[in-house]
DNA sequence: AAGAGAATGAGAATGATTCTTATTTTTATA
DNA sequence: TATAAAAATAAGAATCATTCTCATTCTCTT
């Protein structure tokens, strides 16, 4: 007999989606990846839930690449690279933001500072890759 | 007798325009403030010029602030700060983004940098009084 | 002055995101 | 356990920033 654990509600299966990947999706990206647990979710839904975490704090926004938004689980502060290529988004794990000057913005701004982004754009290994072959 | 120079093209207006203001204004802002001396410029020429200095070089844009394209005629290395009340966008041309970091991300991805963005979030002095207010 | 090519205006088209409403699911209450 | 109230959802319509189309206007060269 199979257990009768069934998960109705679709917010948590947003929420882990997006935890346990590291491609940075777009909303599109996030209903596509969820459809084979979840065949009859709504895009509406996935939208609705992403901005309710934003507002939550559970998750961050990286801004629109080539206009469609993109998000990322994780809300520590981390540096991030954008391929101006094909649109990847990467994390930098390697490089860490630089939390003094976030000091330093306050008090030459009066400001109250709340959140840091750093973001690299630039060509991606592969988009390299492809451009060298494309020219042969 | 008045000179005989006419402004035929629209496109330096624009870029002047964005050249002598500092609120990183959006499309339709510049559409807005071009009236006055272009008052028959089409919000479509706008957009068609703006993205053609993007791809020229000319301007940068940050990104979207509420879901609305932003642009900054300056293009050398400075850091944002983006006020979540109001949308306002400052400069904070005290702070120097961290140029040691970009090399140090080539070295670890091996992508090709081209880029850098330094942007702080928070609220800005003119809504934090008015938050103070309403709080009265 | 005439013709070719570039720039523009006006409005239609596009497409990501949000909103609406009817329905379903969950929670609270008895 | 039934039942009512509240929350979440699906589906598709609506919104709105941006891009596209195409007819017209400018500009430059000859």
């Amino acid at each position: 007999m199979e257990q009768t654990v069934k998960q109705f509600r679709k917010r948590n299966a947003i929420l882990s989606c997006l935890r346990c990947t590291h491609v940075h999706p777009s909303a599109e990206d996030l209903h596509r990846m969820l459809q084979a647990e979840h065949p009859d979710i709504s895009l509406a839904t996935v939208y609705r839930n992403l901005s309710l975490f934003k507002r939550q704090g559970l998750i961050r926004s990286l801004g629109a690449v080539d206009g469609i938004e993109r998000f990322d689980a994780d809300t520590s502060p981390h540096v991030h690279f954008i391929c101006t290529g094909c649109g990847r988004v990467l994390d930098l794990p390697q490089l860490t933001p630089p939390q003094s000057l976030e000091a330093e913005a306050e008090g030459c701004s009066g400001c109250r500072i709340t959140g840091c982004q750093l973001t690299f754009t630039g060509v991606c290994l592969s988009c390299q890759q492809q451009n060298q072959e494309e020219l042969t």
